[in-house]
DNA sequence: CGTGGCATGTAAACGGTTACATGATTTA
DNA sequence: TAAATCATGTAACCGTTTACATGCCACG
């Protein structure tokens, strides 16, 4: 296991919530860090299995629920230290992938209503992710934890990312109206 | 060529500057969008053999500067409408990898000083995104050209979103240093 | 003239997603 | 017990990065 930052989302989770399944992690993942971080099947249960080939992660009991049992797992004291090794290596940039972006830098090239409408999807995407942390905020008010204080700033980023784009989002709607206008206006009287 | 986002950077690149060379769009695509998109020349340079292939851009003149001389590349009408099209398709939202948001998230488990050192590495470089940007709206502000309204907005997002997560971490600064502090009183009570 | 770095190009490796396959467990 | 869904598992594919290869131009 080079570099996977798969195996350690997974022992992160392991270390906060012990005997998770490969399922409930993968819900966990998209249910907490949907906006900033995802994992696939594809990539959680082939680390599962290199976890426990390599002992930092031990099959625990079968978890019971709606539908079929589930294997959990459990960190074990090796987990733990490699989890903790990787949380103190620099972070890394991941590469900058913002389509919406692009396409509003080339929107002169673009017919007209295009980067208007893309702006009013973002807005909207930017929205429902607004609800949803504000969903996990009001969550996290009840639990107490030691690791609270961390959750909180990690959602607090999250929010604060959230919102800003959203106040950029609502100006930029206004302003792209406007263009719109004026253009559709010289064009008639052009035309 | 199916899915690949690179061709469409680089007819999008060609628009607004005809006869930019291979390095020159790399280039180009670092210094302007570094800070929400990037390319690699293992990327480029095929797509460019792709695009000239499929007559959506076509070579154009050498180029002289510093080094070798540069084959630089012009968009034909097929390769606009392409690029228009592509334009008006709904843009996707890439997978969000921000692996300083999941170390945060499990500060908990980490060593003491770990997650304020992350934060304050966060904050420089961000700091430095800042700066960045701030240049390119300074030189942004000489030039004018019909798309400066769309290249002002998405100048927009980037310093939005920079200057957000820049107040956050100066806060998470203070309520970190205060956590540390406390642990640290805790630990000297307790032993 | 030769050497250093600029510009182009390519192959292999990698992380990750997608699509598909297959048991197991409810529930109707 | 049939249908539906849940949970696990896997193989192929895809875009991208990395590392390497190579010629060309400017400059010492």
């Amino acid at each position: 296991m080079k570099n996977s930052r798969t195996a350690y989302v997974i022992l992160g989770m392991l270390s906060i919530q012990p005997n998770l399944s490969g399922y409930e992690i993968h819900k966990a993942i998209e249910d907490n860090f949907g906006s900033f971080w995802g994992e696939s099947y594809g990539q959680i249960y082939p680390s599962l299995k290199r976890l426990v080939a390599e002992g930092l992660i031990e099959p625990g009991k079968l978890v019971s629920g709606p539908g079929r049992r589930r294997q959990g797992y459990a960190l074990t004291d090796a987990g733990r230290a490699s989890l903790r090794e990787w949380l103190a290596l620099p972070f890394q940039n991941d590469p900058p992938r913002n389509e919406f972006l692009l396409k509003l830098f080339f929107g002169g090239e673009a017919m007209p209503g295009v980067s208007l409408a893309h702006v009013r999807e973002l807005n909207e995407r930017n929205r429902r992710t607004l609800t949803t942390l504000e969903g996990i905020e009001s969550m996290a008010r009840g639990i107490q934890s030691q690791n609270k204080p961390y959750w909180m700033l990690t959602l607090g980023l999250g929010l604060a990312l959230t919102r800003a784009a959203l106040d950029w989002g609502e100006s930029a709607l206004v302003e792209l109206a406007a263009m719109e206008a004026a253009a559709v206006g010289v064009d008639s009287l052009r035309g």
